[in-house]
RNA sequence: GUCCCCAUCGUCUAGAGGCCUAGGACACCAGCCUUUCACGUUGGUAACACGGGUUCGAAUCCCGUUGGGGACGCCA
């Protein structure tokens, strides 16, 4: 039978970056046993889901790279047969009508809790005649958990991140699986979902590693066969705590604004609780050839945006270069920085050098953007203080003899030590101050670059203006 | 409170009883390279939570302690 695994989102808010993991792992799973990826919309909470929440995961996974193989799933399209099997359940005699109400059952809550008995439901309509409940009251159901004559038995669960795991049954009760309202609950719909879409292997957070023991009742008293589990631990931020805003970006379209690459951070997600050795860079198709449940670590990781930011900085360098300057001169554009085609085209000569010296994209054009305007860069106080009379006399003498000087890079570059030779000045001497004039900064590219890329009349000009000035 | 899970440098990890004087990566510090910055490169600081076993031998196996996390809803 082939692999089929699913990420199962609630959209009730962006797509959080641990979410983002657990998609990443399901994907990359499937992808190596030559399996599928699906994707289900678990919107069973209409006060809280919302269509915009949808679109926001839905993007994020496709900016991922971590689009599903077939259409999603919306969970609340499905609700008819969560019911039907409810029912079922209900008539082989494996579930029964509770007819409490939501006040009862939190009174029962609070007299367990404070007699130190552990919250759970008495199940005192499991033997019950539904002829005595209370008129108009409108019953849930409830699923009849086990109760071996011994009192001893257990629920085994064999998860495949976890090892083997067990829950005696003592600690189970009998779950609702059906509301009064006639909609299902969580842990019901789950289970008839993943059975009926063919899930071979259930791949989450740890979150649910409990639930599980739940959800295995289920399909067991519908004799379906179990699928696999592995649950994986969870990402929390550099304090140890549960990975929350405070820590910095948690949704994954955040990191994109931040100009992070999507495949920098499917790697550094692979990373964090999975390892093969000692490899550190794992592009997308290495990572479905090693990738095993087996290697995944049970210890929950913290967020570490040093460390993605170094791995964004390693993929940055490997990207296209024009995939790059397109990005750039998005973001300039959407930072008010005004540029034309030439100014795109200088982005673009550049951008070799460029993104040798960027770790995110959001850096990247911070860094371009005195390429892509026309006219003296604006400049740094640090830059200004470099302006000596001398460096202005420099400059006007350099862009006297610029004019003459062949425009290409490795010539500029003969022609600069050439020029520094013969007026018995160090190399760096002359840069600073051309590099300061031209870019507006003290640091950039190397000089003979930032000139070729520029042109000579735009170099020219700011050579002037920042001589006179 | 009850149940479940976890525990190697600050962080991510390698480690499946001898290969461990515990390896790699990020971060940090110092040197080299150099027209600035970055890259690169060389070196350095830095960890098996604690206590008992088992064994000729334990980071690795067992038990306990401590610490962290998760779950206990007519939420998902």
């Amino acid at each position: 039978m082939s692999v089929r695994t699913r990420f199962a989102p609630s959209p009730t808010g962006y797509l959080h970056i641990g979410g983002a993991r657990t998609a990443l792992f399901n994907y990359l799973f499937a992808r190596h046993h030559n399996g599928q990826y699906l994707l289900r919309i678990e919107d069973t909470d209409k006060q809280r889901s919302t269509p915009e929440a949808v679109r926001q995961i839905l993007e994020s996974l496709d900016w991922l790279g971590l689009g599903p193989d077939e259409p999603p799933v919306f969970q609340s399209a499905r609700e008819a047969r969560h019911a039907e099997v409810a029912r079922e359940l209900l008539a082989r005699g494996r579930a029964y009508l509770a007819f409490d109400t939501p006040e009862e059952l939190a009174a029962m809550r609070e007299q367990a809790m404070k007699e130190g008995r552990p919250p759970r439901y008495d199940g005192r309509w499991r033997d019950r005649d539904p002829a005595e409940a209370p008129p108009g009251r409108t019953p849930a159901i409830r699923l009849k958990a086990p109760r071996p004559e011994d009192g001893r038995g257990e629920i085994v669960v064999k998860d495949l991140v976890q090892g083997e795991v067990r829950v005696a049954h003592a600690e189970l009760d009998d779950l609702i699986i059906l509301r009064s309202d006639g909609t299902p609950t969580y842990l019901h719909a789950v289970v008839v979902d993943d059975h009926d879409m063919a899930i071979t292997h259930v791949i989450r957070g740890d979150d649910h590693l409990t639930n599980t023991f739940r959800q295995c009742m289920i399909y067991d008293a519908m004799g379906w066969h179990r699928p696999h589990f592995a649950h994986i631990p969870l990402i929390h931020g550099a304090d140890g705590a549960k990975l929350s805003k405070r820590h910095g970006a948690v949704g994954a379209l955040e990191f994109r604004e931040q100009g992070f690459l999507p495949e920098a951070v499917c790697n550094y997600l692979l990373r964090l609780g999975w390892g093969h050795g000692d490899e550190e860079i794992v592009p997308r198709d290495r990572a479905i050839a090693l990738f095993d449940l087996k290697d995944v670590g049970r210890a929950a990781s913290r967020m570490d945006y040093a460390k993605l930011t170094h791995l964004n900085g390693v993929y940055l360098r490997q990207a296209d270069d024009d995939r790059l300057a397109e990005e750039v001169l998005e973001r300039l554009a959407k930072h008010g920085i005004d540029f034309g085609t030439i100014g795109g085209d200088r982005v673009r000569a550049l951008m070799p050098e460029l993104k040798a010296r960027a770790k995110t994209l959001e850096e990247l054009a911070g860094t371009a953007a005195f390429a892509a305007i026309e006219g003296p860069p604006p400049m740094d106080a640090k830059s200004a203080a470099l302006l000596t009379p001398e460096a202005k006399a420099r400059l006007a003498d350099l862009a006297q003899f610029l004019t003459d000087a062949p425009w290409e890079r490795l010539e500029l570059e003969r022609w600069l030590r050439d020029y520094a030779e013969v007026k018995g000045l160090k190399l760096g001497a002359v840069a600073q101050p051309l590099r300061v004039a031209l870019t507006g900064s003290t640091q950039s590219p190397p000089i003979d670059a930032v000139l070729a890329a520029l042109g000579r009349t735009e170099a020219v000009d700011r050579i002037l203006a920042a001589a006179e000035e």
